[in-house]
DNA sequence: GTTCAGCTACCTACTAGTAGGAAGACAAAA
DNA sequence: TTTTGTCTTCCTACTAGTAGGTAGCTGAAC
């Protein structure tokens, strides 16, 4: 058990957040879960913003070094997209994390506290340069042939996948998923 | 002012769902926005479940008959399949209902009073079915060719356009949306 | 004369957040 | 070596405000 109260808080804030987003939890049941109280949670994170904030943070601080592991150690660009891919698909079959922190936040983004608010867009940004990115590589390469340009086929992608996420959810499916990103990789290579 | 305080109530409170979630709104804020007291919104609907399930019903009854007038008195496939999509482009673009009130309602829906989201799962299932029709007749008219099974397709639409509400809103761009959705129902065409 | 729709006034439970103290860890000073 | 001070972490106890919900009353309408 090498892992520090702040990581448990946050961790235990993420799933709670992926669960029932921004408004959908409490200090109380952070307290329940990592087994300290309430006012201790606020000895790490004196507000929720700044507990949302920094959790935010360190989800696409995650993502973004995880995403660009995927670029320098998969071979391929089809493969980067499909581990990109892989990855999600497996979080959602085994319902660790069964939705996108983000994605969860993006919905609910208009009465989100603005800095956290800010991360959240700057994380589909993120996400969305990164597809293009490995569209543009997989396009020069003969491996991808695009109908519309890779920023535009980026952000079906992106829409797509948490379209799919959201579908899975909503219909109790997990595989839903796979059903719907699937082919819309196939649709893309050459 | 034909409106009963029950449908003001209700118009209220979806538009408080659509920004914010379940959790994101109180029978305060639904005071406030009426002009009435907290407790006569009791009178009309007991408990927030109950308000948010018949708002629930409401939503999915009028998608239900909207979609169904589509069928009956729009000419082809093509043209019911884009007045669906041209119905919520106008939506978000002049943001009178920027968001679907069962999209967001699907994200919580692990924490939603089960009634609900079953309502929520009913949605989800009929605009699934409308569509898939929808192709199905596009095909037998040779005006969509589809990759795949009108039920992938269908879902795969079904993602693209819920994924796209939420990249336009996330990024502030309503545009976005019609960017994302526009590319998916051309590659369907014949 | 009952039903409807609103009201005032209230309740309990819970919200985020604060004040201030106890216990331990650690390092410098005696 | 002991003592002192500081820092960290967590605690109890509390606050003001808000949540959903209730009791019981008015006045108008059918």
């Amino acid at each position: 058990m090498e892992q520090t109260t702040s990581e448990k808080i946050l961790d235990v804030a993420q799933s709670l957040v992926v669960a029932g987003g921004y408004n959908g939890f409490s200090y109380a049941d952070i307290s329940d879960a990592v087994g300290i109280r309430k006012a201790s949670i606020h000895h790490h994170f004196p507000t929720k913003a700044e507990l949302v904030q920094v959790l935010v943070d360190r989800y696409t601080q995650r993502a973004e070094s995880g995403l660009k592991s995927l670029r320098e150690h998969v071979p391929g660009p089809v493969e980067q997209l499909q581990a990109y891919l892989d990855y999600w698909q497996k979080c959602i079959l085994d319902a660790s994390e069964p939705f996108c922190v983000c994605a969860m936040l993006a919905a609910e983004i208009q009465m989100l506290p603005e800095p956290v608010a800010a991360h959240v867009r700057r994380h589909f940004e993120n996400l969305a340069a990164w597809l293009t990115s490995v569209l543009k590589a997989g396009v020069e390469k003969k491996l991808f042939r695009l109908a519309r340009s890779p920023e535009e086929e980026a952000q079906i992608l992106m829409a797509s996948v948490h379209g799919a996420m959201l579908s899975a959810r909503a219909l109790g499916d997990p595989s839903l998923f796979a059903a719907i990103v699937g082919p819309q990789v196939a649709r893309l290579k050459a």
